[in-house]
Order: C-alpha cells, then structure tokens, then sequence
DNA sequence: AAAAATACCGAAACCGGTTTCGAAATGATT
DNA sequence: AATCATTTCGAAACCGGTTTCGGTATTTTT
C-alpha cells in the first residue's frame, strides 16, 4: 500500500513525541549526557553510547530542529530569494537551479529558504529581514548587477553570501559565474567563420551585469575580426521573449538587416525567432539566431535552437561548495570559479546567404 | 549608492547585536514584559508599552525567530518537496508555483522550505524527515497520485497539508485542483467541432492521478459525441519532450493517422509537433495540436501552441489559503477548489483537412 | 475610609536542546 | 597502598524568546 509500515521498529508510534528528557529518564541518565553520546562527544563510554543509540533508534528519537538551533546558535539554512518574475515567464532556470541548490545543501545538512521579493520594494528588503530575524545562516544570490545593492548590504554586514554572476565588487566576496564574456566571443565567432558580416546583438538590459559582459564578448571578438562596429545592430533587451520579438523587428527593419542574431538569452532569442517569421525571415537560411542558457525546450521547436549551454547542476553544487566553506571559516580569503558555457549547435544558423558576402575585407 | 543607509535611526548597527534582555535591562523592565508589551497584550500600560517599542525600533530589535519558534512551538514554515527533476525539463511550471506560493505564505509571516528529493529513496522519506525533525508546520504536495503514499503517511501522522491534485482519498485532505477532465473535455469538444473525428491522444504516465483524469474527459466527450473510441489513437505518454516525440511516432505511423492530438501537458505538445514536423505532417493542416500548462512559451513557437491554461498563481494562493486555514483549526471538516482551466487558442488546431471528412455519422 | 476590583508589572517556569565544568569512579603508576 | 591520571557522567548554565501566575499599586465601589 505505501511506505508507512516499512519500519516496524517504530510500531506504529506518532513521530515526534519522545523529548530528549524522555529518553534520559528512560535510561537513568541526564539529557546532557544523552545529548553528548548522541552527538558522538569523546567522553561517553562505548556501552553508555551503544545503549542510548539504541534507545533513541527504537524510539524514533529525533532533535527538535528549533531547540538544537537555539543552542547552537545557527541555523542551518540558507536563503534563497526570487526575483520578481512577472517579466520572466521562461524561467526554466530557476526551478533546476533551485533543485541543484536545495540537494547539494541537503548534503551539508542545510535546508534552503525560498522567498519571494516584492516588487513593490526596495530589492535589499527581503535580505535585511531574513538578516535581522535571523532566518537564515548565509544567502545564495543570482542575477547580479554591476553595482548590486543587495551586495553592498551583506559586504557592509559581514553576512556570508555568494552569488551566481559577478559584480563591481566581485574581489570581496565569493562567486560563481559562467563565462559569458567567452561564450559570446565563440559564438561570435562561429558566425563570422560561417561567413556573416553583419551579426546583430540582442542584450539584456543594463541592469544584469552578465549580460554586459556578453555583450563584451561579442564586441570584443567583432574588434578582433576587423569587422566594424555598427551601434544600431546592438539592441537592448529585457530577457523576455517580447523584448527579443521589439529588438529583432527594429534589427530587421533596417535598410541592411543582419544576416544573424546573437540573443542575451534563449527567451530572447524565441521572441527573435517568432518576429523573424512575422517578417518572412527564413531561419537559418536567411537569418542565423544563437540563444544563451541552453533550455530543453530549444531542442523541440523549428528550427532547433543554437544556444550557448551549461551545467545548472554544476552551478548549484559549486555556489553550495564555496558558501559551505565559507560558513566555516569566516575569515578564508575569497574565492570564485568560472565555468565555461558550450555552444550547442542545433541547427538556427548557417551560413548567409551569398548575397551579402560581398563585404568581406582583410583582417591586416 | 545602495539602500543601505534609508534608516537612519539604525546608525549603522549591526542587525542582530541587541537582545531582548538587552532591551529588558536598558529600560528597567524584564524581558517577560517587554515581550508581552511588544506582543500586544493588554495588561501593560500605554506608556509603558509606547516606551518600549520605541527603544526597540531605536534600537532595531527583532526578535530571534528560534528561540521565538522553539518557545511558541511552531515552525511557521511549510515545506515543499520538489520531484526529481531529471525527467522533467520543460519546467516553468515549478518555479512559478514556488514563487507564487512563497509570495502567499509571506503574507501570514510563513516561510517556505524547499527540500529536493532524491530519487533513489522512497518518495515519502524526505517528509519523513520534515515532520520527524520538526522543521515544517505542514506541506504543500504537488503532483499527486491516485494512491499517493505521502498523502498516506501525513494522513496517519495527522500532519496538516495540502494538495495539488486529487488523490483516491481525497474527502480525507484538504486539496486544490484544476480541473482537468472538463479542460479536456472542452478541447475535445472544440476539435469535435471543428471537424475532427480521429483524435489521438497523448498521455501523462500512469501515476499521475491528473492524468488519468484528463483521459477520462477525453473519453468522455468522445462518447458523448458517438465517436468510437480507438485504443491505438491513446497513446502513453510521460510529460516529457521526449515521450511526445515517441508517442507521436507511433501515432502518425498508423494506416489511418489522426487528425489531432491531445497532449497531457505543453511539454509533450512540443514532442509532438517536432515529431509531426518530421514525418511531414504540416501543423495545423494536416495535423492539429492542443497541449495543457498554457507555458509561455508555446507563444513562441511555429505554430504557436494551442493550450489549456489557468493561473498558478491563484493555485498557490488558494493552496496557501486552504493550508493556513487548516493549521489554524486542525479539527475543521476537509474542503477543497476547483478551478477550471481555458482553452487558449493560438493557432495550433484547426479543421482537418477536407478528405477524411467521410466518417461523420449522426449521434443518434 | 475600608473593601473590592482593576491595572500593571516582576518572577519564574518553560520550550528542547548543547556545552562547560567539576566530581566521582576507575585504572595506572610508583 | 597511596598517589596521580583517566574515564565517565551529573549538574547546571545557556541559547532567546513566550506565557502563566501572583503580588503591588492604583482605582473604583460601598
């Protein structure tokens, strides 16, 4: 029927009812006695520790998670808060990223607290209460800004943190971050080897600093191709697929459109890709589009979606990792890892059509 | 710069430095008086309690939330325990209910603790280990089966909880559900209308009771309209890309394919029509597609999706709404809501194409 | 003005653990 | 056998709050 009954040692006793007073005054001992041979102390002979664990297995005894806490003076969990996500309906992302997260802390014994922040105020808010009520031990942060307020805030706290991206003040405090910057510069350069002068850019927004450095990258392997920098096939985005579908058409409309489009992230791209049709823009023969973030859902549409992709699973362990070592020693010197991302070529580019190549110059 | 200096009356405090004894001990008062003033009890004096919550706003006391929960002896915390996500990667659902359901209990001062499970135990286990530890106040289950061991298990402990979906012992708990037998009748319906009179479908794993309600709708309108029903137009499905390509094939390689499918979810939609597009069937005119989860994504694909969609946010806020009422009177009688989910256009479906419209018979 | 009721606050127990300290019991040393 | 070192556990403080109970001080009633 189920897995209730699978531990007949427990005969049938309702979880959590026995105190640790219970199980000393069962054994003639004191709590702190029991306490001290439960968590393994040097000073509780072997018999007194075998006969309370077996009392303890047989009773089904475990902490009170609040009373342990109390007296340890931690509390075992780390704070997670949400963005506001009215903007971001294809976040696939977040939910493998807090799976990731969650499991890896379960491994260290620490449970994840996920908030979610208000739009309506200011960003550091959640942080501060969970701060000051003590909610939480450390936090895990996504989606940096250059000058991230939440940052300034748990810098000028001491509070333990890491984030996943970088930020101005990225030499004070642990990070993870996945190399945009040479991402772009790839799949820039995957398009230039295809044959493409004109490659347009959607970002997005100014805000998230990862997504400046992808555009840097892509800048930077454009500068490095002698091919000139055009500011009006950069267009800003907001990660959404409706900011991608306003950058492709104002992209598309011009008098010399790109022959590719290179997306801040696959959302983007999906909204580049659906205005690209809306104009007549066949894909990949007549516009190459490569997204960023490599979500499943790329691989099933028409055609496939080129995308930049890594490890969310990766990520979360990671970010875990450094902020577990950062719990335990306050005072460690900072540490961060940058992954890599890898293009995964799915087939929504190509090379362009040949009418165009007449541009090619000499790169010296 | 950053938000952090918006209080000035904090000067630059360190959160959590002052205690409430510390308070107690500045104003000449226990802290048994301090709580109760800054509880609202009634029995202190305006002055009194006026002066002590000034000292504790000057001051930026807030109260340490273990050694409040240990003494209250709740948790103030519901748990969330994801499923194992390998298979599952279309999820935008996920994110959206946590953060939508996180959002709701913040508004009743209840934190959410999202616990991973690990897909080599059992499926109870890791609320096992909640309700054992003592870290959760009650659960939010999603994805319920028909004969669902963790609704077992927290039936027999008496824990409090709330489902997403129905169960065979659904009069026993509190649940929430869409209702996924009339949105599939209804899409049935709409295809029925159209012209359709083979409709495949693509199902969504066995254990998932939703599922088997979804079919059972479908079975139901097809009845209703003297449709016979064709055991190879029903195909299995798992909710994945992946299960929708295979059922697709096996659909669509028939002598006599049909000329609509309908899926479990959006995911399986998306299989579908990738593997539709392979074998050469055109979307929507020799093949229509409806899918179920309305994602926003399926906006944004070639043809854009036809879906069945609901809000999950108003899920997670009913699911929070029926939850919290249950902790507050554990002894009041189950209820539950049913919401209904809209057909939602996009362009997927249509009418069959001309040639098979031979078999119309008149219902009675 | 004495008695009764009320307002207000202190004292202390309590929530359920952890950890320090010291004492008793045991074993080793000379 | 007396002394010293070790092992082992009890006692009690502590974490930081909440809540019950009872006792003054004050106000109201008669």
């Amino acid at each position: 029927m189920n897995d209730v009954k699978a531990r007949p040692e427990m005969e049938w006793v309702k979880s959590g009812e026995v105190r640790i007073s219970d199980l000393a005054a069962e054994l003639g001992l004191t709590k702190g006695t029991v306490s001290r041979a439960l968590n393994g102390y040097e000073d509780i002979s072997k018999k007194t520790r075998k006969r309370v664990m077996e009392a303890a297995t047989k009773r089904g005894y475990v902490p009170t998670t609040q009373a342990r806490r109390l007296a340890m003076g931690l509390t075992e969990t780390i704070g997670l808060v949400l963005p506001p996500m009215p903007s971001q309906p294809v976040n696939t992302f977040i939910s493998e990223f807090i799976n990731s997260v969650s499991a890896a802390l379960h491994l260290h014994g620490y449970d994840l607290l996920v908030h979610s922040a208000n739009s309506e105020e200011s960003e550091v808010e959640p942080y501060r209460r969970l701060v000051q009520s003590r909610k939480v031990d450390g936090f895990i942060i996504f989606r940096t800004h250059e000058k991230d307020p939440r940052v300034n805030y748990l810098l000028n706290e001491g509070f333990p943190f890491v984030t996943h991206g970088r930020t101005a003040r990225m030499a004070e405090h642990d990070w993870f971050d996945i190399d945009g910057e040479k991402a772009f510069r790839d799949a820039t350069s995957h398009l230039i080897k295809l044959g493409h002068q004109r490659i347009g850019f959607v970002g997005g927004g100014r805000e998230f600093f990862s997504a400046q450095l992808r555009l840097k990258g892509f800048r930077a392997m454009l500068e490095e191709s002698c091919l000139e920098k055009v500011p009006s096939l950069e267009q800003p985005g907001d990660l959404t697929g409706q900011g991608g579908e306003i950058a492709a058409q104002n992209l598309l409309k011009q008098t010399r459109p790109p022959t590719a489009i290179l997306c801040a992230n696959d959302a983007s791209a999906l909204g580049v890709m659906k205005a690209a049709r809306e104009l007549g823009f066949k894909i990949p023969e007549e516009l190459s589009v490569i997204g960023y973030d490599g979500i499943a859902l790329g691989a099933y549409i028409d055609p496939p979606l080129t995308t930049l992709t890594f490890s969310i699973e990766e990520s979360g362990k990671e970010m875990v990792n450094l902020l577990m070592r950062r719990l335990k020693n306050p005072d460690l010197p900072v540490i961060s890892k940058l992954a890599s991302a890898i293009l995964k070529l799915r087939g929504s580019e190509g090379p362009p059509s040949s009418i165009q190549n007449k541009y090619m110059e000499n790169c010296l």
